[in-house]
RNA sequence: GGGCGAUUAGCUCAGUUGGUUAGAGCACCUGCCUUACAAGCAGGGGGUCGUAGGUUCGAGUCCUACAUCGCCCACCA
């Protein structure tokens, strides 16, 4: 029996510790085919918002649909708990930076600090229901996936995929570590752009360069002027006598000058911008390299040592033009590049790097996108124009603490790359030895090790092999290569997925999934995003959750398109909390009626009863379309048409027989019973991908005692009503229009309809005969009279009988 | 500047391959205690589907241009 009300709270703990009992989830293999999902481990570095939660359910709605289709459905859960991300959470939290507590220490502290973080996410997940086999879980930091981690930069090394460069790369002043191009964003900046007078040696002519760094003028290498410029191509190949700092530099022409920015002439210094990286490299000139790691102008260089980069700027500027050397000066505003976790502009850093080849592989890696079908479609797009865009190789350094080391260690004497054996695996070469005793090279037995830690991403991306335990004994690979399916919001596409496809064909040559499923993102308003800043107590999700309960809350994940970004409103909320009070009302009706009824073969159906069933069977076939491609919020929406018009029609129609059967006949009762027993139970089936708790609570209420709705299976209805369909959709506009007289009476549904006189298309004569009981008792219908028009139909009368 | 998406009722959103009078929820108005549900039910008002062209017997849906917004990328001289 079902109680009068349903209490959420009680019964959503209740399941949940049902669930964890009896093992619902829990992934084992057997004869059913696998479906796998690749879920994105959340990036422990902060609080999860209800962003996340829309979707992660979003995810979690398809493992719960696939398993009721009959898949044995594989969905672990990760976190993604090292890297940069966790370091600045860890320095927030502690006041501190890394480098001021020391390696050991704060690598401890991130360990523990992580871990109190992902305990209050595998709460908040699972009440929020999430279907994952908690045995499953992974940590990207935990030893097998270091292990994992290692042994995918060891086979790439070996397969010349990465490769260690002495290079310039990203460098961002505040974290103090190099970074991806992935890492990037831009911001607009207010700046100036300057323009400096400069001398050509040979002839004394001055010209002027326009700039807005400045302060990079010592580390200037040489004078640019796009060869097909008339008004400057003279000056090539003079020398530049550079201000202030006295430093004589070569003209050079380079056509990817733009003779009409600025003055058309351009100071190339190493570096301000990639520009001057690709001239570097093509010119081969010198190294001046200026700045420190955290940011200032070397101690070295004279009158500005010491001095951070914006100080410097101000100062030479003040020097330019007291020594008369500064022209004019512009206000510009422009995008400047800065570090997406800090938002500080990005510099250039040269460092010995480790790198992973992407650029000689675009084609393999478009080529691998178009096998992968893209949910919704348009987000190959975003993947197509990242991998045509790209402009360096991935990055995987860190001059950080907490992160994957790296398995290398270096020959003192010759410094010959030492690899660990993979047997060794996992390795910290700062505490251990490689497993040889001298350099196979100079035979000298001194080793360095790596002190840098690998980007985050360069184990993340490898959360395929994770998920199938790659290289270990129990190796789950013979059916997660490729997984099923990977999903993610749109923001780390250009990251996640393009890294994990990059690992995917470095190591196996193929694609790492089948399919991927985009979701979009919760804004707060419109055009703003959810950020951790903002993050107002209005939707914390765990409050969401204490007042609307957890079903309530994935009603949100149940709304929308897939890749749509959707405006927060609490309104979604309310329309949740109705909907699941009516799906336990229905059941609570639907039961009482069932109490003396068996499951027994029936075909003697009602018109009306095959009405709904045709009904049902056609959001059916809607509800799967949707679902099998992912769209779970559009498979919701007709889902819940569906509902309502279940409820509010055919369950009033359905009413007097399955109350009187005195009056309308066993078997017509009987036909009655059948269709509520065969659709209730469907339409629970189905909302139990949104709503796990009610439904099972409802489910286990009515059909079968401790036996979980979320281990049933989803089979389609076979029957065919098309025909009652459109009849009985216009017997439905005929009680629409007599109840409408009802209320323009200002009088109750129950009031008599003493006459009614329709006239009626053949088809609906025939129909309504058969259906005229309960035609008459759902309107109080005491005399209907009918005659045959060609149209559909027309009401001629309603007679009532008011008092 | 390039790519992608969006623009539908006051608000939040649907609208499947082009096909009758464009839908839902919230809000608003009117009525109804009806043996599942008043957290409900029955109705109502409210939309020139961003603008302008085009294709078609027929366009919210397809094509072109433009506008506005958002996201991604490029532009730092």
């Amino acid at each position: 029996m079902l109680d009068k009300k349903y209490n959420a709270k009680e019964a959503e703990a209740k399941w949940l510790k049902y669930w964890e009992d009896n093992n619902i989830y829990e992934f084992k293999e057997d004869e059913r085919e696998i479906f796998s999902i690749d879920t994105p481990p959340p990036t422990v570095n902060g609080k999860i918002h209800i962003g996340h939660i829309f979707s992660y359910s979003q995810t979690e709605m398809i493992a719960r649909y696939k398993r009721l289709k009959g898949y044995n459905v594989f969905y672990p859960f990760g976190f993604d708990d090292n890297g940069l991300p966790s370091e600045r959470l860890v320095e927030k939290e502690i006041g501190k930076k890394a480098k001021e507590i020391g390696r050991e220490k704060f690598t401890s502290l991130c360990y523990e600090i992580t871990d109190k973080y992902e305990k209050e996410f595998k709460e908040l997940f699972s009440k929020i229901g999430v279907s994952t086999d908690w045995k499953l879980a992974y940590k990207t930091i935990s030893p097998s996936s270091i292990k994992i981690s290692q042994a995918s930069f060891i086979d790439l090394v070996n397969k010349n995929r990465a490769y260690e460069e002495i290079s310039p790369a990203l460098w961002c002043t505040e974290c103090q570590t190099s970074i991806a191009q992935a890492e990037l964003e831009t911001k607009s900046v207010d700046t100036l752009f300057n323009y400096l007078k400069f001398k050509v040696k040979e002839t004394s002519e001055e010209f002027l360069v326009a700039t807005t760094r400045p302060e990079l003028l010592p580390a200037i290498v040489s004078v640019f002027i796009n060869p097909l410029d008339d008004k400057n191509s003279h000056l090539i190949g003079k020398t530049a006598l550079i201000p202030i700092v006295n430093i004589e530099v070569p003209i050079l022409a380079d056509k990817k000058v733009d003779k009409d920015k600025g003055t058309g002439i351009v100071m190339c210094c190493t570096f301000g911008d990639q520009t001057d990286i690709e001239w570097w490299k093509k010119y081969k000139l010198p190294l001046k390299h200026i700045l420190t790691s955290d940011g200032k102008i070397k101690d070295e260089i004279q009158n500005y040592g010491g001095l951070r980069i914006k100080a410097a700027r101000k100062k030479i500027l003040e020097d330019l033009e007291q020594e008369g050397y500064l022209d004019v000066q512009e206000p510009l505003n422009h995008e400047v590049q800065v570090h997406e976790r800090c938002g500080t502009e990005v510099e250039y850093s040269v460092l010995k790097q480790w790198f992973i080849d992407i650029m000689n592989y675009k084609e393999e890696f478009l080529k691998i996108g178009n096998e992968i079908s893209w949910n919704p479609k348009y987000m190959k797009a975003r993947y197509d124009e990242w991998i045509n865009n790209l402009a360096w190789d991935w990055c995987i350094s860190r001059q950080r603490y907490f992160g994957v080391p790296f398995p290398v260690w270096y020959c003192e004497k010759c410094g010959n790359t030492i690899l660990a054996d993979l047997k060794d695996l996992p390795v910290n070469p700062l505490t251990s030895s490689p497993s040889i005793k001298n350099c196979p090279k100079c035979n000298c037995d001194k080793f360095i090790p790596e002190a840098d830690v690998m980007d985050t991403w360069a184990t993340s991306s490898v959360t395929p092999l994770i998920n199938m335990r790659y290289g270990d004994v129990n190796s789950l690979e013979r059916f997660l290569k490729p997984m099923s399916l990977r999903t993610n919001a749109h923001d780390i596409i250009r990251t996640w997925d393009f890294y994990t496809i990059v690992k995917s064909f470095h190591h196996f040559n193929e694609k790492p999934w089948n399919d991927i499923m985009i979701s979009g993102f919760i804004m707060a308003g419109k055009g703003e995003k959810i950020s951790k800043s903002k993050n107002n107590s209005n939707n914390e999700p765990l409050e969401l959750i204490n007042t609307y309960s957890a079903d309530v809350v994935r009603y949100l994940a149940g709304s929308g398109r897939l890749g749509t970004d959707m405006t927060y409103s609490e309104e979604t909320f309310q329309r949740g909390k109705k909907l699941i009070n009516k799906i336990y009302n229905a059941s609570k009706f639907t039961l009482m009626h069932l109490t003396d009824y068996q499951d027994q073969e029936f075909n003697d159906f009602e018109f009306f009863d095959k009405w709904i069933i045709g009904l049902y069977q056609e959001m059916e076939i809607s509800f799967t379309k949707y679902l099998d491609e992912y769209e779970v919020g559009l498979g919701l929406n007709v889902l819940e048409k569906f509902f309502w018009n279940f409820c509010d029609n055919y369950l009033e129609i359905v009413k007097h027989r399955l109350y009187r059967p005195e009056e309308f006949g066993k078997r017509a009762r009987l036909s009655g019973q059948k269709t509520i027993y065969i659709i209730l139970y469907k339409l629970l089936q189905k909302f139990s991908i949104y709503f796990p708790f009610i439904t099972e609570e409802i489910f286990q209420g009515i059909y079968h005692n401790n036996n979980s709705i979320h281990t049933t299976l989803l089979h389609n209805l076979d029957y065919d009503f098309k025909e009652e369909i459109n009849i009985g959709n216009s017997l439905l506009e005929i009680i629409s229009i007599v109840r409408g007289a009802k209320t323009d009476a200002n009088t109750s549904l129950k009031t008599e309809v003493i006459n009614l006189n329709l006239s009626l298309s053949s088809n609906l004569i025939e129909s309504l005969n058969k259906a005229e009981a309960d035609f008459k008792a759902t309107l109080f219908i005491t005399n209907l009279n009918t005659k045959e028009i060609e149209d559909n139909f027309i009401v001629d009368k309603i007679e009532l009988k008011l008092e």
